[in-house]
RNA sequence: GCCAGUGUAGCUCAAUGGCAGAGCAACGCUUUCGUAAAGCGAAGACGGAGGUUCGAUUCCUCUCACUGGCUCCA
């Protein structure tokens, strides 16, 4: 048995002496199910009243002290009938006993000692002896619905972490302490990026200064990206009128994420959810030759949407995204081109910025589900063995996920984690084959005859600048590359008698279009640098006398205690270039 | 939206059924300083609305916001 395998093992265990720890304070309690998780492992119970946080610790040592007893996990098979009997009191469990004998599926209960007795299909430790009892803790609660279906009762999921050591288990919560420390609502308001206000709205962030200049940087490397890689711009308003999202189709499956109608003298508008509808109008403003495709439109498109508000988490998920959005018309033999064309995209934006911490998902339809998905089988099958074909040519990793798709076609979906364990889809490449229908949208061909095979393919590299923020906020730590962040130099003058020449500098740094700012020296210079380390400045210009006399400057780089004087043209000069290049 | 938890000054944290206390930041004055916190001073808060009470920041109800998760998604 691996190493991995015997830690699964243990997890599991200790689902179960969780849930017996539980039955012994509180009898009446209903069981949900109990897996094992990337760290540690969970249960879903239902108490009879509501239970307090302060409660874990009790339960643990309850845990501890079962452990200790040096109890045997056993199995056995039992029959449908049995096990009915078994768990007469536990709902729950009968409901998947139900289940289970549907899918023919075989049943096993597994006892603890004498105990506790579970509906289980195995795979734990021989004897609780295997468990260190001081590896393990119980961590938090949650609701979780039964099933994961909102329609059924929502339980209470208690979540616990185990490893085979208490080292371990002491350097992961170490290590989720520093997450915390990463944590981009966390640094977005130390470093003044963004903000939020109960009278504007949740889900709603208003971008400070310093913010704003890091998202018009962002938008201008990509403006400059999609130039190069063939695209032209396009803007469009907020609103559009209903009879937009009849045409793409997106009411009947999206109406629940959109903000409602606004009945107006001359008919009711919605604000933009997404900026496809109005993108495919501008393709259809005119007839389209051969020769136009593929046509791509570009553009950092503000869309609203109404999301759940217990979902709403700082910028990972916001209700006014403004998207890195762009939509490419070509025909069908120029897919497999184009599609390859933004993997590549995406994956120079990521070696851009260093990011490796991500995963390609192809999120696939499901022909079950006709109230989410369009239902056009042979456009789907088609629409996904290209894109997988692609992403297996390309020698990228990918994962597939049925069900994940959007209504009008397959996606391959960037998955990035965040620092603080939460996983959210950044990037997203789409192929869409339903607008074309719905749209209308033709070309002529060379013999000049009307085709309608207009294939649209949806992507958004930088995701949102909401969302693409708070990666790089905790990908980086609040250490942005120079050409990124919001102050670039700060220049501090080591008395007054100096600040004529700071002054002198900083203009000739603005000169050039670098962020610089004066640190008038009201305070010690000392207390002045450690302001400026904690602005996370990429540069910090001390000058003096020698500076002053030697038109030098003396620079100390982030993070970094030894400094270097050098002739303040030079400095300049790779500041410059360094930018330019986006150097990290 | 659902389940649970948390709301004290711009930030970090105290205390309390009977005048809410500090550090940092911001402000004023003094200091003009060579690489991560100079000194003094003044000012600043119980998320909101009800209720219980002689009296509520504290107890209760509702509400708003945030946090952790579920569902959902860029």
């Amino acid at each position: 048995m691996s190493e991995q395998n015997k830690l699964d093992g243990v997890r599991h265990s200790l689902a179960h002496l969780l849930a017996a720890a539980v039955l012994e304070k509180y009898p009446k309690a209903k069981l949900g199910i109990g897996p094992t998780i990337e760290h540690g492992f969970y249960y879903d119970i239902q108490f009879p009243k509501a239970i307090s946080p302060e409660e874990l610790k009790g339960l643990e040592k309850t845990m501890r002290e079962f452990a200790r007893r040096k109890l045997p996990f056993s199995g056995k098979k039992v029959t449908p009938a049995e096990a009915k009997k078994i768990f007469k009191d536990q709902p729950f469990k009968l409901d998947l006993i139900k289940e289970f004998v549907k899918e023919k599926k075989g049943l096993t209960v597994y006892k603890t000692g004498d105990i506790f007795l579970d509906l289980c299909r195995g795979g734990h430790v021989k004897n609780t002896s295997e468990i260190n009892p001081e590896a393990f803790t119980l961590t938090h609660l949650a609701g979780a619905y039964w099933r994961g279906s909102e329609k059924n009762p929502m339980l209470t999921r208690i979540y616990g972490l185990a490893f085979n050591t208490k080292k371990e288990l002491d350097a992961h919560l170490a290590m989720l302490e520093e997450a915390k420390k990463r944590d981009h609502r966390k640094l977005g308001a130390e470093l003044e990026l963004f903000t939020f206000d109960d009278r504007v709205g949740k889900g709603l962030p208003l971008w400070l200064p310093k913010g704003t200049v890091m998202k018009n940087e962002i938008e201008k490397l990509a403006v400059e990206m999609e130039e190069r890689y063939g695209y032209v711009r396009v803007s469009t308003p907020h609103l559009a009128k209903q009879t937009l999202y009849e045409t793409s189709g997106h009411l009947p499956y999206y109406a629940d994420g959109m903000y409602p109608p606004m009945k107006m003298d001359d008919g009711t508008y919605y604000l933009k959810a997404m900026n496809c509808p109005h993108h495919h109008v501008i393709y259809g403003s005119r007839p389209r030759s051969y020769r136009e495709l593929p046509l791509r439109l570009a553009e950092y498109g503000t869309v609203y949407r109404n999301e759940l508000s217990g979902t709403l988490a700082g910028l990972l998920r916001v209700r006014m995204l403004s998207m890195n959005d762009a939509h490419i018309y070509c025909r069908k033999d120029q897919i497999e081109e184009e599609f390859k064309r933004v993997l590549d995209l995406n994956l120079e934006y990521f070696k851009l910025f260093g990011l490796t911490n991500y995963s390609f998902r192809l999120s696939l339809g499901d022909p079950k589900n006709k109230e989410k998905f369009v239902n056009e089988p042979a456009n789907w099958k088609y629409a996904e063995d290209v894109l997988r074909n692609i992403l297996k040519k390309s020698g990228v990793k990918f994962t597939e996920a049925k069900g994940e798709a959007a209504f009008y076609g397959p996606k391959v979906d960037v998955q990035f984690t965040s620092v603080i364990g939460r996983e959210e889809t950044m990037s997203t490449i789409q192929l869409d084959f339903a607008a074309k229908k719905r749209f209308k949208l033709m070309y002529q061909d060379k013999n000049g005859k009307d085709n309608n095979e207009v294939f649209v393919i949806h992507r958004a590299p930088l995701s949102t600048h909401e969302r693409f923020m708070a990666f790089l906020l905790e990908h980086y730590a609040g250490d942005f590359p120079v050409w990124l962040s919001p102050v670039q130099v700060k220049v501090l003058p080591v008395a007054e008698a100096h600040e004529s020449y700071a002054e002198q500098v900083v203009a000739m740094l603005k000169e050039r279009r670098i962020r610089a700012e004066l640190s008038a020296a009201t305070e010690t210079l000392g207390k002045r640098i450690r302001g400026a380390e904690v602005e996370k400045i990429p540069y910090i210009l001390v000058v003096g006398d020698k500076e002053k006399s030697g038109k030098s400057v003396n620079v100390r780089k982030r993070h970094v205690k030894e400094t270097e004087t050098v002739s303040l043209k030079k400095f300049l000069i790779s500041l410059s270039v360094d930018i330019s290049e986006r150097k990290v």
